[in-house]
DNA sequence: TGCTGGCATGCACATGTGTGCATGTCAAAC
DNA sequence: GTTTGACATGCACACATGTGCATGCCAGCA
C-alpha cells in the first residue's frame, strides 16, 4: 500500500554495523554537539570561541569535542596556546547538511508534529 | 592548515534547529532502532517479525516503533490482526544509506579507532 | 623559574532513556 | 458473547550520558 522499499545497496546491515552506526550517529543526537559542529562548519575555531558561540562552559565543550574527536567528526591541533578545532573533512559537513535537509523535508510533509512546539 | 570549511548552504543553524536535528538524529543513535530501520529497509513487516529479526522482546520493539513513528521514520497500518510497519518514505532509506556510507568512509580513513574493537 | 592563559581531565550528580514485566486494548475466530 | 492472537501501554529499574565544578597539564611570557 505504498511503503518505501528501496532494497538499498544490498547491505544486510549486521549487528556490528548497527552498533557502529548508532555510535557514530549519536554524535548528532544532542543539541550541544550539533551546535558545535554547525559552528565548525562555518570555519575552524578555538575552544574558547566555541564555548562563547554555543553558550556552554569551556569544560563542557572540551568534553563534547573529545567525543566528536573519538568519532572522527572533528580534529584539533595546537597553535600557540590555543587548540584550533575544525571538521575532519567535507564528508562531515555533508552529513550535517543531510540531517538539516532531512528535518526540512519532514517540516514539509510534517507527519506527526514533533511533540513539542510550544515556542 | 587544511580544515574542511564548506561554508554550507548558508544555513546558520539556529538553536531550535540544533534541538530538532538532535531529536531526529537520535532515532539512529541506538543499535535497536538502527536494526529495526535496516530490517524495514528490506521491506515492510509486522511487529512480531521485527521482534524476531532484531532479537528483541515484542514490547521493546513496540516502544521503539512508537519513537520512530513520532519522529516520522516509520509508518504502520493495520492489516487484520497485524500492524504492518514500513519506512515512511525513500528519504529515510537515503538517510540510513548516508549513515552507512559515512561509517564506511570512516573505516577507510580510520581516524581514531572507535575506542572498542576487541571482539 | 615562577606565573598566567588555554584546554583537558576527574569526579559527582541529575537527567534522560532503553528494556523487561505485567497489563490493557482491539480485531478475528469460535 | 467469549476466547485467543497481535500489538500497545504503564510502570519500574538499571544504565548511559551531559554538564558543573574543581583540578591538572602544558605552552608562552616576564
Amino acid at each position: 500500500m505504498g511503503f518505501a522499499h528501496h532494497a538499498g545497496p544490498g547491505t544486510p546491515v549486521t549487528t556490528a554495523d548497527a552498533r557502529h552506526v548508532a555510535r557514530v550517529m549519536s554524535a548528532l543526537a544532542t543539541p550541544s554537539r550539533v551546535r558545535i559542529l554547525a559552528r565548525l562548519r562555518e570555519g575552524a575555531s578555538t575552544v574558547g570561541e566555541l564555548a562563547l558561540a554555543v553558550e556552554m562552559e569551556q569544560p563542557a565543550v572540551s568534553h563534547q569535542l573529545r567525543i566528536l574527536r573519538d568519532l572522527g567528526f572533528v580534529l584539533g591541533n595546537r597553535n600557540g596556546r590555543h587548540v584550533i578545532y575544525g571538521l575532519y573533512d567535507s564528508h562531515v559537513a555533508a552529513l550535517l547538511d543531510e540531517a538539516l535537509r532531512h528535518i526540512e523535508h519532514l517540516r514539509a510533509g510534517d507527519t506527526t508534529t514533533p511533540t513539542e512546539e510550544h515556542a
